[in-house]
RNA sequence: GAGAGCGUAGCUCAGUUGGUUAGAGCGACAGUUUGUGGCACUGUAGGUCGUGGGUUCGAGACCCAUCGUUCUCCCCA
């Protein structure tokens, strides 16, 4: 027999894993609720045709795709062997597949949204946390299931929305004791750019290019840029568009210089303006201004956000912007909305690696009643029904056994008290409390140790 | 889609230019006079060296293939 495995890119979670993993879910889930977004959650699969092109061709590779049941069917043979010589075309069709596995939750909302937009309050704003799926190839902080959180405002085009956004993303790593950089761009700004330097078409082009600057430096930004084809002033017009540099302020006034004159060039300009002026002077947002920040997904028109660890070499562990027309996908248009991810699969793994997790997130059962003899468990057991009753977890060692075994299970299952009804106790009616972390222990009676142990666990 | 590294005990790894019966630490289990854990000591179990082929008198080591895994690029959270 083989030895069991699991899928690449998957993983098993333990216990200490989980406790941790949570602590995550459970802030981003209590930010959410605190600015006001109403869970949502939406099956794991969806129709092939609704994730199908939505995320570049790349994406589509990336997808998941579900096999159809049924295809041994012999009636079915050669409908089925044409079907299958599309897919080596490459063209995937839905005799073969005609589910796909969740590769995002934007997608999915939006369909959501296509599809009850009746029945919604606008602006309607939803949170959802659940796992999506990517056939990439694994490596560092990259999964093949891994998690997203989002948060989403859909039906206003104002502002306050971006605002309330980054406020949001600042208050949950902020809580997680975690420092970013929460770096903000406006594809508006881009699309000026290119609008300047030769056309709309070249958009994607450039923003592929330029968003690699950090990675390879300038000359090799420029070199890609002349492989597509752009002319010598158009290049040098980004590298000048390139080289912004400085605080907010000084790289706002040098956008305005650069591009301001362009009608959407202004535009962004002052959306960026208008997010960075909505915050406390006295504690500001760890915005910055990236102008080399394009992100992927082609549906951004607006703000785009994406948030890095400051003191971790990570790939962003969050990302969003502004979408306008993304219900329009699915038939429904004027449909404006903006929205925010937080990777926690990543979060977690830049946590774990500069050791931020609170210590005392691992807690086990409550008491241990050590298992004497028949009688003496019987006892014990009673009593720790009565435990349970009033809340306090806890456990009867499962077989008579020596103490010294007993104790050892306590302690490696992190069990902070044990119980110990022996013969003498079971004949006085009383008990042994021994705290395992003190070492100090207490003989009481029988009747009394509930009250004993709630006033001790209030205390912890 | 392209490239690189690594697969030896449950885990982390040694293993010399190819040379007898493949080792250690941790963990597991048992015991150190059966009512007090962590420490220490003693002992036990556990490996067809990922798999298949090849070179050789001889392969854990060298070669080829294959599977798995990690990492980089692409792209992304």
């Amino acid at each position: 027999m083989n030895k069991p495995s699991i899928p690449q890119g998957t993983r098993d979670f333990n216990a200490a894993t989980i406790y941790k993993r949570n602590y995550i879910f459970n802030t981003i889930r209590q930010a959410f609720q605190l600015y006001g977004f109403e869970p949502l959650e939406t099956p794991a699969f969806e129709n092939i045709d609704t994730l199908m092109g939505k995320y570049g061709e790349e994406g589509d590779k990336l997808i998941f795709k579900i096999l159809n049941n049924g295809l041994d069917n012999p009636n079915k043979h050669l409908e089925v062997t044409a079907a299958f010589q599309k897919i080596l075309e490459g063209k995937p069709n839905k005799t073969i597949t005609e589910r796909a596995l969740r590769y995002d939750l934007t997608i999915p909302f939006a369909r959501y949204v296509a599809m009850n937009h009746g029945q919604l309050t606008f602006p309607f704003k939803r949170y959802q946390m659940q796992p999506v799926w990517r056939a990439d190839r694994p490596q560092k902080g990259r999964y093949r299931e891994f998690y997203q959180c989002d948060a989403d405002i859909v039906g206003s085009t104002t502002l306050m929305n971006e605002v309330e956004l980054a406020h949001l993303y600042a208050h949950v790593f902020n809580m997680l004791n975690l420092p970013v950089t929460i770096k903000m761009n406006n594809r508006k700004i881009l699309a000026a750019l290119a609008d300047i330097c030769g056309g709309a078409e070249k958009l994607t082009a450039i923003t592929v290019a330029i968003d690699k600057l950090d990675k390879v430096g300038i000359d090799k930004v420029k070199e890609e840029l002349q492989q597509r084809l752009l002319t010598e002033s158009q290049i040098e017009t980004i590298a000048d568009f390139l080289k912004i540099k400085g605080t907010n302020e000084e790289k706002l006034q040098a956008l305005t210089q650069s591009i301001g004159n362009h009608s959407l060039g202004k535009e962004g300009i002052a959306d960026l303006q208008f997010i960075l002026h909505h915050q406390d002077p006295t504690n500001p947002l760890p915005l910055e201004i990236d102008v080399t920040l394009a992100r992927g997904l082609n549906y951004y028109t607006g703000t785009i956000f994406e948030v890095k660890a400051t003191d971790y070499n990570m790939g962003s562990i969050g990302g969003g912007g502004r979408y306008d027309n993304l219900t329009e996908l699915f038939g429904v248009p004027n449909m404006p909305g903006v929205g925010i991810s937080f990777g926690v699969d990543r979060i977690y793994d830049v946590m774990e690696g500069l050791d931020l997790f609170p210590k005392q997130l691992v807690k086990g059962t409550d008491v241990l009643f050590f298992n004497l003899g028949p009688e003496e468990s019987n006892r014990a057991f009673s009593l720790l029904q009565n435990l349970r009753a009033q809340n306090i977890s806890g456990e009867l060692y499962h077989e008579t056994a020596k103490l010294d075994k007993q104790f050892k299970y306590a302690e490696k299952k992190g069990i902070a008290v044990v119980v110990i009804i022996g013969s003498k106790e079971l004949a006085n009616n009383n008990c042994t409390v021994k705290h395992l972390a003190t070492g100090q222990q207490n003989t009481i009676p029988q009747s009394e140790l509930v009250n004993y142990l709630a006033t001790f666990e209030s205390g912890l």
